[in-house]
DNA sequence: TTCCCCCGTCGAAGCGCTTCGACGTCACGC
DNA sequence: GCGTGACGTCGAAGCGCTTCGACGGGGGAA
């Protein structure tokens, strides 16, 4: 193995030099810089991680939290991270995953071992059991998602109650002035999943500002939950023509189940809803939605963190305003009459 | 920060002793053990990552890479991805992900610099340019896939080729005589991903033993695709009453499209797939499928390596067994007569 | 009983890097 | 002409851990 020696004695200069280089620390003549680079390619040399943590006090890596639970949308979780990795690859930073099996447990484990220098936390709850290790950890953390109290935390997160807002508004907009909100999985409600309720409650808030008729629908994540949706709301509601889907699995077995049940998405129906991009393009009729930036928050996150590494204080909340892309299956009520 | 040394002072030994009782390198009393293990526990020590790397040479991280291309499925890439830690963490390793994206800079980069002991590598292409990279490494490797030189390298993956057979035989079985494979997109099969690849030589060497007329397709991952296909084995195939399926987004859209287009499964059209077992039950018609055990895969992939990080030999290639699964989508070709 | 060897422990020497203080040199201002 | 800094570099002191060789004591073999 070629060491910080080896590459210093080969340019003819002290290793405190050649790390100087490197680093940018302190003021290197350009002479020395290209002789010591030059060197460094020759030799192929490579600082040993361990060495420079040890040395700096800084992995230079940050953990990744990502959640295995039910009624969470596996390809958002999997861009996200791609997204994290990237971004940090771009400072220099590489990226420990860490399944949220491993508990408060592996966090503190992974933060008190030097393991790594910050954490992004994923699905955080309304009343996320690891906050309070998060805030007495001596590293950074971000969280994707807002806890009820975020006093002390730094998060960040689509303003997921505007979006629900956006897609009433939009609805509204269009004439239609009896709506509903098919929603997450039940279980996603009950353990309190902020996102989530934060949907329902801006759903729920530009309803009642609209004057519309509204309601909320959880609903599982498979085919046959969505037809029983679909014929609940018809049975409920039949003056129904605006619905608002926040289920990624569920958007297009709703839509084909509203079909069957004789309702054509728009000219019945107009359907919003939350989800990613690709997902809302994708389908025989492409929906009206708004995105979730999971690129974007990923990236985001790592600036967050950077940002408190190199000392700058945390800002506490970041809520993305939520962007909506008409599609073909939104239409004036008017339409319908 | 607590440290070694500070537990030894506590517990009234030698720092060394405090790490051979964590190691368990040399034999320690019973006695002193115990008392080590106290003063542990009540100083909250930590033992430093950064310092373990570089005194061990050994990091006790596994990287991982993950594939990010067009045509692969997401949620398979995800359950390996947290299979591989799950495992990992039970022979006290951690996990860092990088992208395919990083290549191979990426691959040395991490290994040279002693930041991980060993690598998993997914989505491995026939001609994978990453292969003499790996076999230069000096640490071991996992490559999920088969290259088409494998030589000097260690290999798992589901037997494809046998997975392809299976799904023939078993409609052969069944009494169908003129069956169609709809595979993976086309980007995938320009590539020389080697499993999509086995999938169509099993597939053809099973038709052609059992005497079936058969053809391949590969397929978009998108409903309007399937569509296409469908509509146009019917109109080469018209006799067509098996199908084989080896493209999860596809599937469902799949047996929608031959729904519309009169043929019902299993019915008039018997349907085997290769997908993960929860998808193949998710569907209206649960599908007779052959399982795609990320979870097996993953764990496996993380003992191959923990026992060449322990010395032991490498073996060279392990092919898992397909097993099928059987659901609602095959019948025997009689009852279409 | 004597010799060996194994058990249990210690001390010291690093692992390869960063960083701090120090030092010589040079340019500048007064 | 000399103090003052900034610049560019060096040497040494660790960072916290593992591991190697050594050593005293006790038990089994001869």
């Amino acid at each position: 193995m070629v060491k910080i020696t080896d590459v210093a004695r080969h340019a003819g200069v002290s290793p405190s030099t050649v790390s100087y280089a490197l680093s940018g620390k302190r003021p290197i003549s350009e002479e020395t810089r290209q002789r010591v680079a030059e060197s460094i390619r020759r030799l192929g040399y490579r600082p040993h991680a361990g060495a420079r943590a040890l040395a700096s006090s800084r992995s230079n890596v940050l953990a990744l939290v990502v959640p295995l639970r039910a009624g969470i949308h596996v390809p958002v979780v999997m861009q996200f991270a791609v997204s994290v990795v990237t971004a940090a690859r771009l400072h220099d930073h590489d990226v420990l995953l860490l399944t949220q099996e491993e508990g408060e447990e592996g966090l503190r484990r992974v933060a008190d071992t030097a393991l790594v220098d910050a954490l992004i936390v994923m699905d955080v709850q309304l009343h996320d059991p690891r906050l309070p290790l998060l805030r007495a950890l001596d590293r950074p953390s971000v969280l994707i998602g807002f806890p009820a109290a975020a006093d002390g935390l730094t998060c960040i997160d689509l303003d997921f109650k505007a979006a629900g807002e956006l897609c009433v508004e939009r609805l509204a907009g269009l004439g239609h002035r009896v709506v509903a909100l098919v929603g997450s999985p039940p279980e996603v409600y009950v353990r309190g999943t902020a996102f989530a309720q934060r949907v329902v409650q801006g759903f729920t808030a530009a309803a009642d500002r609209s004057g519309l008729a509204s309601s909320v629908h959880p609903c599982e994540a498979s085919p046959a939950a969505a037809r029983r949706v679909a014929e609940q709301l018809l049975r409920e509601q039949p003056a129904l023509t605006g619905v608002v889907v926040h289920n990624e699995p569920v958007l297009e077995p709703l839509i084909d189940a509203f079909g069957q049940l004789g309702l054509r998405v728009p000219a019945d129906l107009s359907v919003t809803a939350i989800c990613p991009d690709e997902l809302a393009e994708s389908l025989r009729v492409p929906v009206t939605s708004v995105a979730i930036p999971s690129a974007e928050v990923g990236a985001r996150a790592v600036e967050l963190l950077m940002n408190q590494l190199n000392g700058k204080p945390a800002s506490e909340a970041t809520l993305l305003t939520p962007r909506m892309t008409e599609r073909a299956s939104t239409a004036p009520r008017t339409l319908n009459a």
